[in-house]
DNA sequence: CTGAAAGCGCTTACAG
DNA sequence: CTGAAAGCGCTTACAG
């Protein structure tokens, strides 16, 4: 292993001043530059990150601490974590995957000193996992949001979109939406803070359309779709469109309606929010989706993170709303 | 922040002696262990992973090395990239995500001395990524195979799962099977070895059906999944049945049937492998699928690495075939 | 069974 | 502009 002291000696100079230079942190004569570059260059030295983590009590690792994924993977969800370790890459950061349920474990993880900073996906309202961050010291920025506001934050624009699909939907002459978001493991009054800003917005955005406010919570799963489609169909059947907040049932509920004998759009429209425009494709029909900015959520999360270790004075709030993308699930309200 | 010496002092011992109970590397005697063993519980001290990566030359962290999967996320590779975290964090490693294209940047990130392993998805047949690999001298496991089989990995038993679907469609009189495959950016002839291996288990399997072979091969997407209906409509119209090893093509394809006309399962059976479950019980009608073992596959694949890390003998090649799971895209053969 | 000490390969005040 | 040296917090022969 060549080290930097290997290059200091070819180059006759301190390992001092090949750090500087390595670094930039300091001036460094040119020629003294240049005869140093020359011999990292033959040698092909690679400065070990070890090191360089132990000495400057930095280690260029993030973090990204989330649910587990594994069982039931969400197209949006990966949109993140693949978006942020795009993000941390173009940082000169490594991205870790911490799937940990527990916060008892999140603590011992956070006291290792493994990483300089935490990406913390599918936030509650009251997050037990945030009081822990706060107290280790460890600088993070969520995606999503606790009720507090103040936290440093990454998220969808819930309302924005909301308001964008109900007015998509006015357009057709439909007055009375329903909304089907998903439910949780989660301790009731303590849900992901997504379903709370998706359930508010969307009273307030159907509120002047005049219709009874519908609100369905199932599964994220086909048979919760289905769920939802026998729902509709039974306690709010006057309802001629349905906005969707949970893209694991998109594929049930539309299914579901048609196996009620209702045909999409022509009695029932449908837009899925916060989704992909591939995944509201390999539906029949091919869904109205609201696109999650999840990619790019995911990278501005890496960038706010590290610009918050490196001092840089950024907006510690980033809001992003979904963008519709029209499928052939929407047509006229049927009167 | 508690280090070593603060539980050393506490419990009157050397810092030497506080590491060896740590590691368990040495015997020390009970009363002693004990000591210590209560001044990290008071103290609550947690040693340092960066500390210990330096003096071991062991970061005990791995690599995933990953094609960009930001664009087009595909559920069965995630949850191979779950379970690689699961198994690394069980075995007390941590997953680092690498995003990496060119090997360039690969040799880079390997001559940091950041990780100890790799883990690398997506392998083609001949893959210069593997030679890389192979002369940085870094231990890893392919999650796929090249052409040498000699290498350790962890792969589909792709020719054992079309033998099964083979005979699952055999099993309901069918004898003219078609397969669709992927294309790929990959130069001809250096395909992913999935794809090689794919085509001739199929040839191997139909062929003593008498039925003529056909393969087809389109892109990933829903437009992938239609163009191959049609191409199956024009050119091999005696199919009856159609395997599919290609999951971001598989809801165009059903529908690209329908709307040519053809009824499924009456009219074309369809059978989906190397994918999931709840992927196909999206599309309409649920299609019967051949499970990938995908997210124990990423399990073992850390698993192996871990054991080849430390000098666990272990079999450096493991080979699971796709579970069949029936739907509602497989009937008989009409004559 | 336990300890003193060297060493892992860097960074970073401090001096000059 | 450059260097000598301490130090980051551990592990690990080596001695005793």
């Amino acid at each position: 292993m060549v080290t930097m002291r290997d290059v200091a000696e070819r180059a006759n100079v301190s390992i001092a001043t090949v750090s500087f230079v390595l670094n930039g942190t300091k001036r460094v004569a040119p020629a003294t530059r240049a005869r140093i570059e020359a011999a990292i260059e033959e040698l092909n030295y690679r400065r070990n990150v070890v090191a360089r983590a132990l000495a400057s009590s930095r280690t260029r690792i993030l973090a990204l601490l989330h649910p587990d994924l594994e069982s039931r993977p969400n197209a949006t969800v990966i949109q993140f974590v693949m978006g942020a370790a795009h993000g941390a890459r173009e940082r000169g950061y490594d991205l870790v995957l911490w799937p940990v349920n527990d916060d008892e474990q999140m603590s011992h993880l956070l006291a290792g000193g493994l990483v300089d900073g935490v990406l913390l996906m599918e936030v509650q309202i009251r997050d037990s996992r945030v009081e822990r961050l706060l107290s280790s010291g460890v600088p993070f920025v969520l995606i999503g949001r606790t009720e507090n506001d103040d936290l440093p934050y990454v998220d969808i624009d819930f309302a924005t979109t909301i308001h964008q699909a109900v007015e998509h939907l006015r357009s057709y002459s439909h007055r009375n939406i329903a909304l089907v978001t998903q439910r949780t493991k989660a301790s009731p009054g303590n849900e992901p803070g997504r379903i709370m800003r998706v359930e508010s917005a969307y009273l307030g955005a159907i509120a002047p359309l005049g219709g009874r406010p519908a609100v369905i919570t199932v599964e994220g799963t086909s048979a919760g779709g289905r769920e939802a489609a026998s729902t509709l169909h039974t306690d709010f059947p006057e309802a001629t469109a349905v906005i969707l907040v949970n893209e694991g049932a998109s594929a049930g509920l539309a299914k579901g309606v048609r196996a009620l004998g209702r045909t999409v759009p022509e009695e029932l429209s449908i837009i899925s929010a916060a989704t992909t425009h591939e995944f509201g494709e390999m539906i029949e029909p091919a869904l109205t989706v609201m696109a999650a900015p999840a990619p790019e959520l995911g990278r501005l999360a890496a960038d706010a993170l590290v610009d918050q270790l490196e001092g840089v004075p950024a907006s510690p709030h980033v809001l992003i709303p979904c963008t519709l993308v029209p499928g052939q699930s929407v047509g006229p309200a049927h009167l």
